[in-house]
DNA sequence: CCAGCCTGGTACACCGATGTTCCATTGTGG
DNA sequence: CCACAATGGAACATCGGTGTACCAGGCTGG
C-alpha cells in the first residue's frame, strides 16, 4: 500500500500526482476522469491510489509543500536586506507556476503544507525589513506577505491572459512589488 | 414573462438577483436551493424567473455590471492626474464588495457586463497617467490596471480573513497601490 | 517460462444538483 | 368580493461525478 514496492508504483503515483497539479490548477472542479486521463491512465487506476478525491487532494498539497520548502531553501531568504529577500522569494515563488494557480483557486491550503518554521518564514522575512529600514513601516508585515501573493497571481495572470514571456512578466512584477514595499519617500 | 407587469414580479426578482449576489460571492458553486433559500423563496419560484443556472449568472452579471458603471460615474475619472483617477477608482471599485468576489472567483466576466466604451475606461485612465507623468512609464497600462484588480483583491482578502474594518484595509490597500505604480524616483 | 502484481475496461449503485410538472394556497388588484 | 397572478411544496426524471466490484490481459521479476 504505502511502500513503494516495485518502483513501478512510486512513478505512477508521481505521474497521476503531477497530472492532478497541471489539471486542478486550470479548472479546481476537474472529474477524476479529466485527472486519470491527463495522467494517461484509467479511472480504476487512480482509484487504485487514492481512494477518494480528497485522498488526491491531500498527494496535489504534500506536493505543493515540497515545492514551496524547496523555494525558501532557494531564497537565501537571511541574506541582505528584508527587502532583498522578500523579491528573492518572489522570484522563487513566480517558478512554482501551477502550485501558484493552485493556491489561488483555494485546491490547496498551503498552511496545511507547511511546517510552521516554514509557514512563518515571509513574515519573519518582513519583520526584517522593518527592522532594517529596507520595507516600508507603514504596511504590516502580515500585509506585505498578502501583498507578495496578490503580485504574484497578478504576474501569473498577466502571463496567462497575454501569452507574455515568463520572463517579461516577472520583471514587471518585480518593478511593481518594489516600489509597493519599499519605504515612502 | 419579461415585463414586470405588478412591481410584485421585479421586486421578488430583484430580491433573487440580490441573494444570488451574496451567496455565489461567497460559494461559486453554491446551489440553485441555497440561492433560493438567502432570498426567501421557494426553489420552484426562482426557476419561474430563472428557467436555467446560466440565466441567473447572466441577471448577476447585468446586475455586476450596473454597479461597475456606478462605480465608474462616482470615481471622476476625468479629473485630475491620471494616477489620482486610479486612486479614485480604485476607492470606489472597494465599495463595491461581493461585486469584487464574483469578479475573482470567475463567476461573472466583467467583459460581458460592460459596453465597450466603459471597459476601456481604466485603461485610459493609465495611459493618461503616462501622458501627464503621474504613473510609472515602465509599467504597460494594461498591466496596471491588472494591477489595481490584484490589489483590490488582496485588500479585499486582507479584510476577510483578519476581520480589519473596511476603512483600515482600504487606507492600505491605496499606500500599497500608490507606491506600486507611482513613477519610480 | 511462469506466478504474481499492475493495469484498464465494464458494469453497477449512489448521491446531489438540476430542471419540469402539477396542484393547492395565498394575496393582490380591479 | 372575486378572478387571476404569484407562490411554495411535492414528486419525478435526468445527468454527471463518485466510489466499488469484477474480470481479463499484460508486464516483470525470479
Amino acid at each position: 500500500m504505502t511502500a513503494p514496492a516495485t518502483g513501478v508504483r512510486s512513478r505512477t503515483r508521481q505521474a497521476i500526482v503531477a497530472a492532478a497539479v497541471t489539471t486542478l490548477a486550470s479548472d479546481p472542479s476537474a472529474s477524476l476522469a479529466d485527472v486519470a486521463d491527463a495522467a494517461g491512465v484509467g479511472r480504476t487506476t487512480l482509484h487504485r491510489y487514492f481512494a477518494e478525491r480528497s485522498d488526491l487532494v491531500a498527494g496535489v498539497t504534500e506536493e505543493c509543500g515540497r515545492a514551496v520548502a524547496a523555494a525558501h531553501a532557494c531564497a537565501r531568504l537571511l541574506d541582505g536586506t528584508g527587502r532583498e529577500a522578500l523579491l528573492r522569494l518572489c522570484r522563487e515563488y513566480f517558478d512554482l507556476g501551477d502550485v501558484l494557480a493552485l493556491v489561488f483557486n483555494g485546491v490547496v491550503e498551503l498552511d496545511g503544507a507547511l511546517s510552521d518554521d516554514e509557514a512563518g518564514l515571509s513574515v519573519r522575512v518582513c519583520e526584517r525589513g522593518h527592522d532594517d529600514g529596507s520595507l516600508d513601516p507603514g504596511q504590516p508585515a502580515l500585509w506585505l506577505v498578502n501583498v507578495l501573493w496578490c503580485s504574484l497571481y497578478s504576474g501569473w495572470a498577466w502571463m496567462q491572459e497575454h501569452g507574455s514571456s515568463r520572463h517579461d512578466a516577472l520583471e514587471l512584477l518585480l518593478r511593481t512589488l518594489d516600489g509597493a514595499v519599499r519605504p515612502r519617500g
